[in-house]
DNA sequence: GTCTATATGAAGATAGAC
DNA sequence: GTCTATCTTCATATAGAC
């Protein structure tokens, strides 16, 4: 499965922070998982490294901008999971390598994936930042594969939805990391292969 | 399949409204499903009515009712199908009821649904708010049915997310409402259905 | 890179008149 | 049920010193 790379090609992981913005975007993300984007203010972020506001202006101009950075920050991993997938030469080991990757990430992180994947702000970003549109369009092709028809990519959208839906439901809470991510894998390649 | 309704037994249909509480609960839900909650303020209410936010405020003291008045007007539909589902005699019957009318509901509201589905308030809301968390145990007790353990409890938060989730994911965005609904239901009952 | 200080605006909320 | 007017608090944002 050859890797049909994009024109436009900002690599997330090679994005330059300094130690200051690393500071800011751990913060932030922190804050951000707990209380959602609009319900976190400048103000909490400084609190939280201990600095003013101010300075935290000095590094992000505006609330956007590291809502931004937060973004490609956090999106490195499935970047890398998308690389790892695409240089795969059969649309089942891509899968099993994406979803396997995916599961991973989102079970490891529950609470940051189901928090933010839910927030709308970042639903908007993703949506319209077109470094943001170009992963999930990768990770759609990966997941549609070969395949087209209304139906495909409702298994696609579905499977997706599934998964970072459901790492961060209440009747999987208590379901310890290495149980959720072996079923939930097993579940999503076999819904994704359905019964044709 | 038998109704054991729990103690606390606020009927959310019956809940009384003047009209006044409905014109606001209407605009709300709107301005929400585009804004989120934390992204909606009284103004932008009150602006859509074409009132002043203290006319608001005389109906409602406080934002956070205003959000449960929401709330509690928008999960009537889930109500009346969880009554419908939990009068089936088979576990199949039921759930195909259920997931039959939170799937059309969904698909019905597409933008509503996935943006109230993903604010963190709302999250927060069902969680935390006694008649909400028990429309949520019906429904997940209809989900996961006779079935014990953290693989049925999976396939019951799996499938939740997949139809919310999915209803309103961009690759799905040009699927017209009844193809996306009798699919989505197909793919639904044999995902909990699995392959034993 | 961080600070103090400050501007500006909007949010949630209340008092009291019509 | 709706209004005007007002209050408080907080958020985003800037200027300029250290």
């Amino acid at each position: 499965m050859a890797a049909p790379r994009t024109t436009t090609n900002a690599r997330l992981a090679s994005i330059p922070r300094t130690a200051a913005q690393l500071r800011i975007i751990i913060a932030a993300l922190d804050l951000f998982t707990e209380h959602g984007v609009s319900g976190t203010s400048l103000q909490m972020i400084a609190d939280a490294i201990g600095v003013t506001k101010a300075a935290v202006y000095h590094q992000y101009r505006t609330k956007e901008e590291i809502v931004l950075a937060v973004a490609e920050f956090g999106l490195v991993p499935l970047e890398m999971a998308l690389d790892a997938a695409e240089a795969e030469r059969s649309r089942a080991a891509a899968l099993e390598v994406l979803l396997g990757e995916m599961i991973a990430l989102a079970v490891e992180n529950r609470r940051m994936v189901s928090a933010l994947q839910r927030d709308p702000v970042v639903a908007r970003l993703l949506a319209d930042h077109a470094p943001f549109r170009e992963l999930m369009d990768r990770q759609d092709r990966v997941l549609i594969g070969g395949h087209e028809g209304a139906e495909a990519r409702l298994r696609a959208a579905m499977v997706w939805a599934a998964i970072v839906g459901g790492v961060g439901h209440p009747l999987v809470a208590d379901v310890d990391g290495a149980t959720l991510r072996s079923q939930m894998l097993d579940l999503a390649l076999r819904f994704l292969a359905g019964p044709d």
